[in-house]
DNA sequence: CGTTTCGTTTACGTTAACGTCAATTTATCT
DNA sequence: AGATAAATTGACGTTAACGTAAACGAAACG
């Protein structure tokens, strides 16, 4: 059992109540395919809250939620500051709306930003066809003039 | 006049002839926003070829292409290693096929990828919008509740 | 002709995003 | 209890992608 388990601080062995559902670091790594660094890291970073049993770090599905969001904005181009600014506009539904007009114009801002990469995906993608047609036919070309070697 | 200008070694003043078509390094940088290091640095790792005039460089048509694919390539948050291997397929066009096919290869994955992030930059970007309906009916039920100071 | 003004080379510095390793603590198994 | 396994905390190392500063050559300008 990869288990993992707790309710709020400390059990003992009959820990099967409503799965509380916080994972431990290696749960994680394997769910999402990172490093126990990668995630301490964030957590340094303030991307990740994992909350704690004892020294252990047992991290909650809000992490995993954010964790998520993390991932695909990296793949996405944007650094982990941009990402941390980002992740709060995801993560105000309990009573806590820090400055939800600032962080509203933020999103705006990334909003507009992720339509305009769209735009120029499809126009990269548009154009690798392109030369790729290209180089397909190039290819036709050389496997008439060289049949055999 | 930011001017440059050459035919194909050392020029008088009076060349005003087809316009080579290569810039110095200062119109570059203007052009694509970029410093003279980061040009270099290009050059250095391969990703551009500007000519010589004497000790100057001067860069091409090519170049320029080559420079746009590449800023683009890193707002999609590919690496310049990434990148540089993907430029072979855009410059294949003079007699010097290099190896064809298997730089064909690489632009179908390269293509998938591209495609698949497009799908995700779309989910993404109706999650946004989600998460913003929501932020925005937040804010309108604040300013309900507190109307005034 | 001297002097600013580009541009170049060489080389060391920097930041982000982790990797790696050692020393410890905590939990688990026998 | 002793050994083994799993996690944690420093702390230093690493790679990519440039920044920055020094020292020099060539070119343009007054």
């Amino acid at each position: 059992m990869t288990s993992h388990m707790q309710i709020n601080n400390t059990l003992h062995e009959w820990d099967c109540m409503m799965t509380t559902d916080t994972m431990n670091i290696r749960d994680m790594c394997a769910a999402f395919d990172v490093t126990p660094r990668t995630l301490r890291f964030y957590e340094a970073k303030e991307l990740l809250f994992p909350i704690r049993d004892g020294q252990r770090r047992l991290f909650t599905k809000r992490d995993r939620a954010r964790l998520k969001l993390i991932l695909r904005g990296k793949r996405f181009g944007f650094s982990l500051e941009e990402i941390r600014q980002l992740l709060d506009l995801y993560h105000m539904d309990d009573g806590q709306q820090t400055q939800l007009s600032k962080t509203y114009e933020m999103a705006e801002r990334h909003l507009a930003q992720m339509q305009a990469q769209k735009a120029e995906l499809e126009e990269a993608i548009g154009e690798m066809k392109t030369q790729m047609r290209w180089a397909a036919d190039q290819l036709k070309v050389l496997a008439k003039d060289k049949p055999a070697a």
